[in-house]
DNA sequence: CCGAATCAGTTGCGATTTGAAACCATTATG
DNA sequence: CATAATGGTTTCAAATCGCAACTGATTCGG
């Protein structure tokens, strides 16, 4: 189907193409939270119906969900697959920034625990050193126009 | 100026308000790599001008950039703040996410390499005892209802 | 100093996307 | 069998997006 890219070379703006938009992320968090129906996704989220529709049948065709016949019974449901579950550090970065940079000190907001209840540790870039990097310490190699 | 949240309560949800469109991290990204005015990001995303007026005085207004006086001469140029440049590690995993997802093999694409050239090496959420971790082996907490 | 180019937007407008609500066919449930 | 829940689809108005043209400064070349 050829899909027509942002910016075909970068990998950053292929990913928010495929999930960049206000919803679609909800969606994957909620389902590595659990939701696997249709309604259970719309009651979490809060989405408009006919857009989660949509996103479901988008990320689907992207292979990031997958529509499987529950084990229970007759009924249908949504499953991330291994390239929707690989989504796991984005939605955690997402989350540690919101913790920092989206509540004022005070106000409270859920948290990701591991099975133990600790919450998980901040995820910081390090290099093939060890030592810390960030934005002054990296930079984009552009690839080689054949 | 009292924000209405999707979903108050969720970091993730909160940070997706906020930088979750098409376009906000992808100025972000080149905002990161070097890009300062108005022309230049619009050149570099191909956004259209207006869209791109909304969304630099948003991420303005939402304090991941600001505005100041460029150090050579009188025009005024964008420069990350300290919650813009923490969204490194969100632009780094979903660059990552891209790079294993989004290209067939074989494709090339852009790199993000570090100060000496050597790529940098993918971001592995771990517990606090050095466990790696995944959507299975965490779980989210919500927040203790008043 | 003058004209041309560049910069940083703004405006107008048609096309697309979104959101709310109603509707509908198919299972479950009491 | 009646009723409710599920998983959507349809309709329609409102908001957002994208393109292109326009504006008003600033800067550059000669």
């Amino acid at each position: 189907m050829a899909r027509d890219w942002t910016d075909p070379e970068c990998p950053v703006a292929r990913a928010l193409d495929l999930v960049g938009d206000r919803w679609s992320l909800l969606v994957v968090r909620d389902a590595m939270d659990g939701a696997r129906s249709f309604t259970e996704f719309q009651r979490r989220t809060g989405i408009a119906r006919n857009i989660l529709t949509d996103r479901l049948r988008r990320l689907t065709e992207s292979g990031l969900l997958a529509q499987r016949t529950a084990p229970s019974g007759r009924r249908r449901e949504y499953v991330l697959t291994d390239a929707g579950r690989d989504l796991f550090p984005v939605i955690l970065t997402l989350r540690q920034w919101g913790e920092r940079h989206a509540f004022d000190p005070g106000e409270s907001h859920s948290t990701l625990v591991d099975l133990h209840g600790v919450p998980v540790p901040g995820l910081t870039p390090t290099g093939a050193d060890g030592t810390r990097l960030d934005t002054d310490t990296t930079r984009v190699r552009k690839v080689a126009t054949g």
